[in-house]
Order: C-alpha cells, then structure tokens, then sequence
DNA sequence: TATTAACACGAAAACGGTTTTCTTGTGTTA
DNA sequence: TAACACAAGAAAACCGTTTTCGTGTTAATA
C-alpha cells in the first residue's frame, strides 16, 4: 500500500518550499523555468494529484452538485441523471445522488447534509409528499445560504428559482388532439392524484384539447389513479362500466396495462381504441402493440439543468435573474394510435 | 444570505476556545456540564452544523462511497443503486454516481477523480470494454492506494477484492431445465457476445441443463448478439431459419422482442413456443404475455456490496480478506412458459 | 502542610493545500 | 557608490475541524 504524495513531501525532496511547489505546479510567473520544470516532472514521476478535500476547503468549492430525486428505479429520472451526469462530467463535476423515496422527511434530511459543505448546489425533483403538504422551507433555506438550485419536473411556483419543465399541458393537449383527429369520440385518461403538479398539468391539456375540438368533458372518463402499484383494478373498472375509443395516460404502466387489458378482452388496437402514454421508456418501445408516447426528452431536461446550474456556480456576480427552461415534448407515433 | 457559522464564531461570541467548542459539541467529558450545556444550546439556536469538508480533511475519511456503472438507464443497475443508496444512507453515508458508459477510458478517468480523497471506497460493475480488454490496472491501483473496492456483477477472477455477484450459470441452468421440465424439446438461446462475464456464465448453465437431461446442446440455436439495439434482425433471422419449442434470453430486451416476433407469426405463447428472460424488470411485468424470468435481485446485491464497502471501512484492523457473496436467483413464473 | 490527582479548559499543531506577504540577492540607474 | 526595481523563492496566514499537550485550580491523600 503505497501512500499518497503531498506537496510537502515533494517540496522535502526537492528542497524548495511548499509554496513554491504549489505555485509551480499552477504555473505560475513567479517561479523561474527551470524550478518549475524540475517540480512538474517530479510531481509527475511521483504520480502526484492534489487532495481534492484539502483544495475544497480552501477554495469553498467542492466541484460537486447534489441531485435529489424521489426514485431511481425509473425510466424518466435515469434520463434526467443521465443528461446531468454527462454535462457535470464534461465540466468538472461529480454527481451525488440521493433519493427521497416520495418522503418529504428524507428529501429535508437529504438536502440538509448535502447543504453541509459537501455541494455547491442542487438540483431537485421534489417529492409527491412535499407537494402534497406544501412545505418548501428546506428549499427556501437551501437558498438563503447562497446555495443555487435548479427544480426539474416536480416544481413549484412558490420557490424562486432556476427551472425547467417540460410543456405537460401542451403536450397532452397536443396527444389528446391527436386521437381526436384520429377518430376518437370518447377519450379516457388515466392520470395521477391532484396534487402532483404533471399529473395536473396533463389533465389540464386533456381537458382543453377536448373543450376546443368542441366536444364535452365526461369526468367520469378521468381516472385519478394513487398507487400505480395497483392501477390495474381501477383500469378493470373503466373498461367494465364505460364505453370509450381512445385512451390518454399520464404514464407508461398506466397505458400498458390498459392496452393489456384491451387485449385480453380480445379489444383491437388502435381500430376499437387508441392509446397514447407519457414517458418514451423501455415499456413503450417493446409493448405489445408498441405505444405512441409523449416524449419528455429526460435527456435534454437533465442537460439544461446541469447547465443552469453549473452557470449559476461559475457565473462571477451573482445576478438573482432566473429563468425557466420549457423543453418541448414531442408526440412518437407507433402502432398503438391510427395514422391520421 | 445569511452565512455558514464556525465553531470559531461559536468560541468568540461564548469566550471560549475552540477547542472547548468541538469538545462540548461531541460530548468530551472533559469539559464540564454547564459548559457544555451552554454551548451547545448556543450551537443549536445558532442552527450550527459542522463543515464537513474540513471534517473530512481532518478525519481523512469523506463518508462519501463512489459507484461506478457502465449505464444508469438501466433497470438493474438502477435496482442495484436503490439498495446501495439505502444501506450507505442508514450508516451516514451519500453516493457519488459515476457512468462509465461501457467505455474503458472513462472507467479509469472516474475511478482517478474520484480516488484523489473524494470518497472512502469504490463499487463498480465493469465496462464491457474493460472486460473486452482485460486491463485492471486502475482497479489494482485503488487497492494499492489503500482504497477498498467491492465488484458487482461485471466481476473479473483476477482482481482480489470483495464481490457480489448472481448466481448466473445456476440461474440459466434452472431456467432451462424449467423449460425442459414443461416439456421443451429445442430450446434456443438468445444471449451477448462472450466477452460480457454474465452472458458467458448463463450460457454456461444453459449448455449443462440441456447436456445433464441428455439433450444435445445445438450451437444454431446459440445466438451471440452484438447490440442490444438491433436484436430484432437476428432474431427475425432466428425464426425464419430454425425450428424451437422454447428460448432462454439473457436479458429482458431480447426476450420480449422475440416475444413479440412470435406473436406477430401467429404463434402461441406459451403453447407453441415458452420463453424466459433474466432481469425482473419493468419489461418482463408488463410486457403481453407476462414474461417468466430469472429474478436476480438486484436491490439485494446492491445492499451485500455496500454493507461489504462498509464493513472493510469501518472496520480496525486491516484483514486482507475478502468475500465472494452469491446472491441467489429466483425464477419467477408468469405467462410466458407452461406451468409443470 | 506538602504532595498528588482530578478536573476544566486553553494553546497550538495538524490535516493538505492556496494565497498573500516578506526576504534576499542581483542588476540597473543616476 | 547610493538608491532602487525586480525576480525568485521562503515564510506565514488561512480554510474549519480535531487532537495533543499543557496549565491552573480545587479536592483528596499522606
């Protein structure tokens, strides 16, 4: 086990003085040719890189960037870390992860240990229990100490921040458009509780979209599904009490498992009914039929809000001007929708 | 923006030391109870928590545990996340992600970033190109350097450290013999290119099932496919070409794309031909028919590896001994393959 | 009463760097 | 030859903790 080299060990061999090994290694004028020479390739034989915790201290910069989500095992978030990831990566900067789990109490915890000097700021996707309960002190605080933060998806309009969000409304607007253009009369959609603010948004653009093709909103064709565990019993239901061409969902597994239960019914899809779901995941590209989806570009939304941030860290004054990133979804039409 | 307040602020403000300080917060009996008590109150009003940077450079431990995967939109190495996350979050410690995006180079670049002091210890799956070419050298440096490692899944003989792999050869040998069992008579194998550790071993147990119920093991039916993206040619090819009653698929991916090719020819699933795939992922519960597969447990694994990294941190003495944990697979039965 | 031990706390060094300030020797200028 | 600018490097301060080693006071012991 060979132990790692510091400055000063380098500075003792080299009989010269711990600053100027700093200075020399940073290239800096003040150290003649031939001194700095000699100190970079020592440093470079010994294989020396400088402790990163020590260089933070000083600096007051980690060079990491907290992300917390309320899961992982899950299509959408992986884009978005993906996309983060790669742009921290290309930029200096390492990713910690960590999940609140939906939990309001771990995405407090969470936040509060990062904030603690192991990050230069964050970047979140907020719970489905801190939007329920309104409670945003934790990202107010977060902000106070001079820490950014970026929202993504899960956002808030009470937290003045940098965000980005994709269109949900117009992007549902433009899917449930789309079956109607496609010959659907009656439209259900299955979609999430209240107080998740996509599920909401999307129900929004299902509604317009319906209102101005001129035809009426039946409610009881809205399915607000809690536990996506379970959603299959409620889909039982639906398809057991009401008559209806097309289906919008919020979701992949809602829309699968519609589509299964379509087809167990020996249903034709899309002739008898037509679906469309959120989220272009694996389920929608292998699903049998395979799923028009609603493209939220995870990818992209990961991307932009590493950007963001990572500007906000680098940028010299700091300007309280924050901006929202609206990515534009895009409808992908495969075999469970008709050809218009 | 109200700023970060130090143990120094602490100790002008009560004239005290700082050294009286630390010791209160962390209950030395040295100090005396009023004294204590005082500063601590003072502490917690003042909302003070420590910095962990400096508490890190001084202590040389980061609690801060590097994980290192070839994909993160991925279901099982998502699963595996989720349950590292959860142990290391119960023993006080975040995880640093990093994707090495089945590249070799970026495999070495994250280990060395992350080596320089930023975390206590490493677990990775490796990239297929690091398998591909047999180069170790950054994971014998980690080790050398004192740093513990803990290999999941992409493991390699040649490294001595802990490991945490599936029960993989076992796992095919029994899904194969499950389809021999329900009566399978030619059971063809969808499985990745040999350099990938975990293909190499399921086609393993596959060859000794079909030899042990003496069967011929035919290589026609063996299909080593490259990319993942592109199965669908080869198994397009698959059937046109060959006769089969059953197939066994390294992956969920491949399952269901065969899966799909059958039903599109108008062949019963499971009656004309069964299939099982590996990973009990989002794919396999939802896909039409449901698909039997070899559950690998991947929160498990996730939780064995970081409770191994734990254990080799935490512990006093450094024993040079390290565990191969073998995390049992489970076959789990669903539509796609005949009951026995 | 002198010696020792326990107690409560402070000063300073250390962790590994970066940055600012100081020192010294050399060469230039008047 | 005195005065000074300048280059090159050393020394010291600093980041925020923890830890080691004193030290003065009080209480217990011989």
């Amino acid at each position: 086990m060979k132990k790692k080299i510091t400055i000063k060990e380098i500075a003792r061999e080299l009989n010269v003085s711990v600053s100027t090994v700093s200075k020399a290694l940073r290239n800096r004028k003040e150290i003649g040719p031939e001194t700095t020479q000699k100190i970079q390739a020592f440093a470079k034989m010994l294989n020396y890189k400088p402790n990163s915790i020590a260089v933070s201290l000083k600096n007051k910069k980690t060079r990491n960037i907290g992300v917390i989500i309320p899961e992982i095992v899950h299509h959408f978030f992986t884009t978005v870390i993906y996309g983060i990831e790669t742009v921290a990566n290309e930029l200096g900067y390492n990713v910690i992860v960590c999940l609140s789990n939906e939990s309001f109490d771990k995405e407090v915890i969470n936040m509060e240990t990062l904030a603690n000097s192991s990050i230069d700021g964050f970047i979140i996707s907020l719970a489905k229990e801190t939007q329920m309960k309104k409670d945003f002190h934790h990202l107010k605080e977060a902000i106070d100490q001079g820490m950014p933060l970026v929202m993504f998806d899960r956002i808030v309009d009470e937290i003045e921040c940098d965000k980005v969000i994709v269109d949900d409304a117009y992007g549902a607007y433009n899917a449930t458009n789309h079956l109607i253009r496609s010959g659907c009369k009656k439209i259900a959609l299955l979609t999430t509780v209240d107080y998740v603010s996509v599920g909401n948004l999307r129900t929004l653009g299902y509604k317009n979209a319906i209102s101005d093709a001129g035809m009426q909103v039946n409610n009881e064709l809205i399915i607000k599904i809690e536990n996506i565990e379970n959603c299959q019993g409620e889909i039982e239901k639906l398809f057991n009490d009401y008559d209806f061409d097309g289906v919008l969902a919020v979701n992949e597994v809602f829309a699968v498992t519609a589509m299964r239960e379509a087809l167990e019914r020996k249903i034709k899809i899309p002739e008898d009914i037509s679906f469309i779901g959120f989220t272009d995941g694996m389920l929608s590209k292998h699903s049998y039929p395979r799923l028009t989806t609603v493209q939220q570009h995870g990818y992209k939304m990961g991307e932009e809000a590493a950007k963001l941030l990572i500007n906000k860290l680098e940028e010299e004054k700091e300007e309280e001007v924050y901006t929202t990133e609206i990515i534009k979804t895009s409808l992908i039409e495969r075999e469970s929708t008709r050809a218009i």
